[in-house]
DNA sequence: TGCTATAGTATACTAAAAGATACCATAAGA
DNA sequence: TCTTATGGTATCTTTTAGTATACTATAGCA
């Protein structure tokens, strides 16, 4: 298979995955379905509200992920992964096996150089 | 099968794959085989060419390319995939069959969104 | 009365990515 | 001698992404 280039719709998947945050938000949801907004910004850590907000909110316009406001007080609020962002996990899963490849890659590349600079100083 | 988020290995092929330009560049080379330069910046309109160098730099640098330099005048300098660049194949086929399908998906919600103001409307 | 929890918003800031533009070397050809 | 082609680099500006911090509402509890 080819893809034409000029036809290409890769970017469109690729921008709703792109993000400091977006891939470790959409794969904690995946793995425990429904989630708190309170838990996800513990499950990720280091984020701010904000970008935590902005990031489910732009999940949310691409119907990636639901959101279900509970009218009570202190607020509740979840948010879970729509049957349309399941389709995204084929691609998530195809990046983490690549990424799993990856390293391995990476660390034989540095081997290697290591290897070399030792029979250079020989 | 459930990725451990906390294990995530999926921003390491992200990281390769974003920019504006990477998709795009690699599809071109991945459909033509070996491309040069210029055919490159022809192929992928509006790319600046301190953009394409930029990027064509660092996928090399990640042995996702390789650059061959022919040491004539006018310079020629030959770009294509590697063997190992080859094996980010899966997971840009799986993000343009989704592309393709969010483009549909898309336009449903569009028409729905239409309908709705037409009935509200009457 | 004051504190806590939740799910945010508002404002100001910094850093990174991308874009615009000008510049370079040099052989071949008009 | 001037122009063109190629594959860049250097510098500056703009745009976008991300961070830090302060602020909000309100029920329940001590």
């Amino acid at each position: 298979m080819t893809i034409e280039p000029d036809l290409c719709k890769v970017e469109d998947a690729l921008g709703i995955l792109v993000g400091k945050w977006k891939p470790i938000i959409l794969l904690h949801l995946l793995k425990d379905g429904t989630k708190r907004f309170s838990d996800l910004k513990r499950s990720v850590p280091g984020i701010t509200q904000k970008m935590l907000t902005k990031q489910l909110r732009e999940l949310e316009e691409e119907d990636i992920i639901e959101r279900v406001v509970y009218p009570q007080v202190p607020p509740k609020v979840e948010y879970s992964i729509t049957e349309y962002g399941m389709s995204l996990k084929p691609i998530l899963e195809a990046m983490h096996e690549w990424g799993t490849q990856h390293t391995l890659h990476k660390q034989q590349k540095s081997n290697n150089e290591a290897l070399k600079t030792v029979s250079s100083n020989e």
